[in-house]
DNA sequence: CATATACACGATACTCAGTATCGCCCCTCC
DNA sequence: GGAGGGGCGATACTGAGTATCGTGTATATG
């Protein structure tokens, strides 16, 4: 017969019980109990309570790193946003669970304060990277700190908009949307791009941001 | 003889043996002791081990709300200026506690998570302001949001310099000028386009005036 | 086949944060 | 002087998280 891993067992435990009795009343030693397994055991899958629910922001932080390491000061932007596309898409690809808790999330503040410290974490990352690709031109902290934020705020909207619409449709044009405005609204700070291609572009009045966006997106693509 | 209060005999007794002994290795039962109380006195006035560090976000958060709220949209730029200042200053004057504060924050991951779930906070009034001040016009949303993060972000970025470089300095300039990046970064975002059309355009650093000028005229030759 | 070894799990005991409750003492007001 | 209320101490309890030991099981090695 084939038995799901423990950790997984623990998991599904974990939401089950917080769902139908809510977070605080249920213990440890209730969720170890439905998973079948001991309290000892639980607490050698996950560090902590809390942890049950989080399982995956280590794996997610460690591709985000991945993608963004990959790229080069060049193609800083593109990296950017597929990292943020990830993102999404793994809240997006397990809708379900992202749904359920979400909605456990806003219920219990210490599983809210535990989220917002995990956002941090990405905040963080995107910081990182951003300073190490505007080097030590002026401000360069400053605006690291900036675009980090405002990426990072970016994504949270589009997410949070899709969860409390119940994840009933594709968010991806809507991050696309926002992750173009925060570009645009850091580019005209921005030095000139090194290159030597010489691109101009015009686009009438009525083009909409995504448009916009794709045949920039497009140029730095080819540039590499 | 004038015995200080006891609030105010905790919080010091507390920081002292964080001081001393580190976060995890003092117990409650030590700051209470120390402060010449019982434990039950000390959760009289701190819900919590950590709320003895941070006592005085809620009535800072109070401060903020009020002055934003004394504000109409017209003056939102003002508000949201003077409301930052404020936080800051208030970090400014009690440098000597914030330093003591900022280096027990970084070493300790529990105070960590709790000062980043405060500026969260923060963070969210400024988006509720900025969304009320933006009313419903396009992607209302997502501007609060991103502008509500830009601000905290840059607060804390000055604020953080200031502190690393131990509070030596006045950083009201620094904050001033984080704020004008900011305000002018939106600005310009929010100011309508007047021309017919959108130009965007790269070229390599070094190009002459005459190169620019040909491969405009190219482009717009092969339009016609 | 027998024994050694490594590992996963259970069991137990402990510390300490946080909660609840009771009783006492002192202060104030009637 | 008596009654009530609030601040404080004392006690007991729950539950998270840690440490440690024993035990069974599987794999390797003789």
């Amino acid at each position: 017969m084939p038995t799901p891993p423990i950790s997984q067992r623990l998991a599904e435990a974990a939401v089950a019980l917080f769902d139908e009795h809510g977070y605080d009343e249920t213990t440890v030693d209730d969720i170890a109990a439905r998973a079948g397994v001991s309290r000892s055991t639980f607490f050698r899958y996950y560090r902590s309570k809390e942890d049950a629910i989080f399982p995956d922001h280590d794996t997610l932080l460690d591709r985000i790193a991945a993608r963004l390491r990959a790229s080069t000061a060049d193609t800083a932007i593109v990296a950017i946003t597929d990292a943020v596309r990830i993102v999404l898409a793994h809240y997006v690809d397990d809708a379900e669970v992202s749904l359920r808790r979400y909605r456990l999330v806003r219920k219990v503040p210490a599983l809210r304060d535990r989220e917002i410290a995990s956002v941090a974490r990405y905040q963080r990352l995107f910081r990182e990277f951003v300073g190490d690709w505007l080097g030590d031109s002026p401000d360069a902290g400053l605006r690291a700190e900036l675009m980090a934020a405002s990426v990072v705020a970016a994504h949270n909207q589009v997410l949070r908009g899709w969860l409390r619409a119940g994840g009933t449709y594709d968010p991806s044009e809507r991050l696309d949307h926002a992750l173009g405005y925060v570009i645009a609204t850091f580019r005209h700070l921005e030095q000139p791009q090194e290159t030597d291609q010489v691109v101009v572009a015009t686009f009438s009045r009525g083009a909409s941001p995504q448009a916009v966006m794709a045949a920039i997106r497009q140029h730095l693509d080819s540039r590499a």
